[in-house]
DNA sequence: AATTTTATTCGTAATTTTGCGAACTAAATT
DNA sequence: AATTTAGTTCGCAAAATTACGAATAAAATT
């Protein structure tokens, strides 16, 4: 769903894709929760949401997808944190936008 | 999709709204446009935007039922707005989330 | 009264999202 | 080598989203 039809810019586009990521209650939830400690894993996050774990994975591979955070293999658990460089991309673009 | 098990709290469930409301380019465009300029009529951006006027009548539905326009009937035309309380709202709500 | 203008609603189809449990993977432990 | 632990991927079903054209609505104009 990119509209790269010189309508609809490419920086309008990104911030249609963070807020793709952040539109479903649970990831907002891990992110709020990544942004707000340093990184967690996913084993404790499957604890405290009431969803099954693949269904916690698919929104952890969402959320990679769109570029908002990273996992780390710490055998036989991984380790997710927040990616800081696109995050703050998401604060300026949705600083500009929300303006 | 609320989530009102206490995991979730209100005002990440009302932030996920607003995200999926801006989840698509067609409607963060309009969104962008809206908050750059004082109003505009439903045929101005029928004839910008490449989709049928209809698909434009249901996104334009989904942002008001996300309470982040209105639209006031200005015979035989509608002209749609921000609506400023729930914008300044979302300006605060993602302010937060993305600190 | 018939027509024109502007926009919405309806009916439908294609695609995407969400969610689950079962099956699988890979490393660590026994 | 078998088991345990932590997660992911697969296969599937239900629901939601996206999109279109046709039909409809409502007021203004002819």
């Amino acid at each position: 769903m990119n509209w790269e039809n010189k309508i609809i810019s490419e920086e309008q586009n990104q911030t249609a894709r963070f807020a793709k990521a952040m539109s479903h209650p649970i990831r907002l939830y891990v992110l709020d929760l990544l942004a707000k400690q340093t990184c967690c894993y996913s084993g404790d996050l499957s604890e405290i949401l009431p969803i099954a774990k693949s269904t916690l994975s698919q929104h952890l591979k969402e959320l990679k997808n769109a570029g908002l955070i990273q996992g780390e293999i710490e055998p036989p658990k991984v380790k997710y944190c927040l990616n800081r460089d696109n995050w703050k991309l998401a604060q300026k673009l949705f600083n500009n936008f929300l303006r």
